[in-house]
DNA sequence: CGAGCTCTTGACGGAGATCAACTTCTGTGG
DNA sequence: CCACAGAAGTTGATCTCCGTCAAGAGCTCG
């Protein structure tokens, strides 16, 4: 994990995405002179499952998985966060060690913010903490409807929505392949289920012209088809 | 829903117990006049999925599952609230509706708080803040864990550690049974499961002499097992 | 006391986990 | 640029768990 320092936050444009974006000129100074910018190589940790964090993580570039080791000792994807997101912000706020790890899945470029020049501002700025406030409501929901989804839906419905999910954050490539590729193991760790039947769902989709694959690529053929999967027609 | 004035914030033990604490004696005299007690017969609901909320509730006393319909018609419980928790809170914080309705599993009694008397104290009160942002990021962490658990374990280990949640977090009457009965349709949809199989796992645990059973209230006999089933012993 | 819940048990079928073998891709060093 | 090792993808066979339908027994409350 190479460390520089570069660019100030104050010109940042992830920031916009962000709760730092409530920040006053003053406080983004002080920010960004104890940030430090890591590059992460594809495949390498953030952080793991179990670590203390001493600050938080802004994703300037690339994508990271947040999963979690179950005890049968598979994996478990709980968010995909891109740029602009900021990782390990609910374990500096309850002091926990994290629940999560938060693995690259391209490579990534994050800025490294020490706790202790963020709780300043979570002490005086109450328009930060409400714009945290905010952020963490929002993913908690996001949170309570896909344990609704784990828990109901059969694993050929999760894939569905998961391809189409992909789909809608990520947008397409020029050939209209899916600009997001997972491997297969992963979709299944996201659906919390295994390769074999991932792999299997997919080359059904296939079969139905639903999708078409390149490689692991995908490209969504027929959306509707999809969606009504996922609604349970 | 029966409508009363009664007791004042500032003397409310509840209020120990959530990020009402942290308010002013001032602040509280103030929600303490806007607020109204609502009583909730077992059964009924306090808002359902879909609502737009106006304001939160302090639940004063009895029980509260926090559930959500499926596209496929089963009802799926998400939380399950007690004395001291605030529900809505998220809705009131995102503005959007609900993404949940809570219904009560015995007779109840709740505080209604409008909104405007919050908002006030969430912009200016940076302790109250950050008092919810706290609450909201440890809900957050319960939520994480219980993807992982719905999407990898299997429904017996799942149907063992609600059992154990439920005693841990209700303790248990004189004769040892744990204090909170639940139908099994509410354990299953818990668990999100079919009935059938809840009641079948049940059957087991007792024949196993795991719990033991009156009714439909439940007693655990053999912790220990109960434990190393969930962990996958 | 009986209507309507809730609980219980049986039978059956299908979705998906697991194991195993084989192929294709990818990237790293010679 | 090629070779080759280790990932990743694919497919088949088998077995188990759990969803679903059905039918009866036991509670509980008006």
């Amino acid at each position: 994990m190479e460390e520089f320092h570069s660019g100030r936050c104050e010109n940042c444009i992830v920031r916009q995405l962000n709760a730092l974006k409530t920040l006053s000129k003053e406080e983004l100074v002080r920010i960004s002179d104890s940030k430090v910018t890591k590059s992460i190589k594809k495949g390498d940790a953030i952080f793991e499952e179990g670590e203390k964090l001493n600050g938080v993580f802004c994703v300037r570039n690339g994508v990271s998985k947040l999963s979690k080791m179950s005890d049968n000792g598979k994996d478990q994807i709980v968010k995909i966060a891109t740029k602009g997101e900021v990782l390990g912000q609910r374990s500096v706020i309850t002091e926990d060690k994290t629940n999560l790890s938060a693995v690259a899945l391209n490579d990534m470029e994050v800025c490294y913010i020490p706790k202790t020049h963020l709780t300043d501002s979570i002490n005086n700025n109450v328009q930060f903490t409400k714009a945290m406030l905010l952020q963490m409501a929002n993913d908690l929901k996001f949170a309570d409807d896909l344990i609704v989804n784990m828990a109901q839906k059969s694993v050929k419905q999760r894939i569905a929505e998961t391809i189409r999910y992909l789909e809608k954050n990520f947008g397409v490539d020029q050939e209209g392949y899916i600009a997001m590729t997972l491997t297969r193991e992963d979709i299944a760790n996201i659906v919390g289920t295994a390769k074999e039947a991932c792999i299997r769902t997919i080359t059904n989709f296939k079969k139905e012209k639903w999708i078409s694959t390149h490689g692991k690529r995908i490209k969504i053929e027929d959306d509707k088809a999809l969606y009504r999967l996922v609604e349970g027609f």
